[in-house]
DNA sequence: CCGCTTCTTGCACAAACATGCAAAACATGC
DNA sequence: GCATGTTTTGCATGTTTGTGCAAGAAGCGG
């Protein structure tokens, strides 16, 4: 029997009786509780079920489409940086997070039992948070980027205007130690400036393909980063710019 | 038995009745007292139901309806009034879209080579939504309540009131011939007034289990429902009520 | 006050799980 | 053909998770 097949077979019974058990489909199939394990979560994370202890139930039409982390390279590396950002974290906190794959990563790796009060304009960031119950989600509209993944314009500036923050979680587009945070697109870097703005702290998680680069739009200098996230690999010449600037540096 | 499918028995089950007996379940699961005990516990975490000495009972404002919604079985009947549904649309409109999965599954059916306008405050359709080209997408935020799935409160009416529509695809709760369509939700309510009153018209489209109910806030009288997309085994009379009173009815 | 129930906590055990590894089946390139 | 790499699978491994039981605390009613 193919994978494929299997999976077929899977989606079919989902479809029909809105759950499976491993140990079920094990048997039926004729291979061993492992493979389906395998076969289950591999679905999961493609959305197409929901994995439980026992078993799998049919994905929820009703949730939002996971975070897709495909397509972006380094997705060991960002899920590392995630890990290591949010121990930054303690119940109670209020926080802005923006787009891009790294925050959505952070996002998927906040622990479920903290407390925090989290506005977002990223509809990844959105979704990987909607399920932790106890975070109190906002949710920042505005005409959606489709390339960009968040919300932007007048809209989302006036969102974020009546909020603030202990903690910023930039998605940095360019991080230079002389020029500081730089974005490529006007509007993003408008929305980005203004939850700067509003915020007591500013972390940044960055891969290191992004250090020592930057575009066009200026969004906060380097004194204004408080956390800096990076790779074990980091070179330190770079980081030690950082340092001399206040930022606190963390390592994955 | 899963424990995730005792979770939404119960959730069925405070829906239906408002409140559950730690004893009753135990037996009627076949597991033991501790072990519902334990759900209960989970359960009142997420905010699902409130804890009560020898049981529990609903949450505040039927937070469970929604959530029982999920069951798999009405998926494909979803699906094929979804693919009814946006056979109203046509190139150049502008629409709201509310939360529910009936409304997520519109958005998923909508066809990719339509020019639209579309704002809504379900995270799961402007998911469904953030690929199509072609489409204007302006996401409603605010407060999210992760019972409805979609924003609700003053930042997302503010955002509606700056906005006008074509048709408003409204996700109904409770749709009867006199009451016409209500909510179980204040908050929810609010949302879709407004919704309904930037709006020309409005489409509903339902399963035949909403049919000939209604949920104690109202949105919108019979006679402002342009649009009504049903199921072929709906029945007759019901139908013809909302005929009467202006409204167009379309088989899935 | 007391007796009763319900609840939490700690613990133990089994089932389900992830992970690493090796064998087999397959494709790819020289 | 043959070496090499990849994918799939099952198995052995520790680990995690769900469950029931027991003991003590807490709520409830007399």
């Amino acid at each position: 029997m193919l994978t494929d097949e299997r999976h077929q077979l899977i989606r079919d019974r989902l479809a029909a009786e809105g759950r499976v058990l491993a140990g079920e489909l094990a048997s039926r199939f004729g291979v061993s509780e492992d493979t389906v394990r395998r076969d289950l979560r591999e679905m999961a994370k493609a959305g197409q079920c929901r994995r439980v202890y026992g078993g799998a139930v049919a994905a929820a039409l009703f949730a939002a489409a996971p975070v897709s982390l495909r397509g972006s390279h380094a997705i060991e590396e960002k899920m590392r940086l995630a890990r290591a950002a949010v121990t930054l974290l303690s119940s109670g906190q209020s926080l802005f997070i923006d787009g891009g794959t790294t925050n959505a990563a952070i996002a998927r790796a906040i622990p479920r039992d903290l407390e925090l009060t989290i506005a977002t304009n990223s509809l990844s960031v959105a979704s990987a948070l909607s399920e932790h119950a106890l975070v109190e989600l906002i949710v920042l509209g505005g005409r959606f980027d489709r390339n960009l993944g968040t919300c932007v314009g007048a809209d989302t500036l006036a969102a974020v205007a009546q909020l603030g923050a202990d903690l910023f979680f930039l998605g940095s587009c360019g991080l230079d130690a002389s020029r500081g945070v730089t974005a490529f697109d006007s509007a993003e870097a408008e929305v980005k400036r203004a939850m700067a703005r509003n915020s007591a702290g500013i972390v940044i998680a960055v891969t290191n393909d992004k250090l020592a680069t930057a575009a066009p739009y200026r969004v906060a200098g380097p004194e204004a980063i408080r956390h800096l996230v990076v790779e074990k690999t980091a070179p330190a010449v770079t980081l030690a710019d950082f340092e001399r600037q206040g930022a606190e540096i963390r390592f994955a």
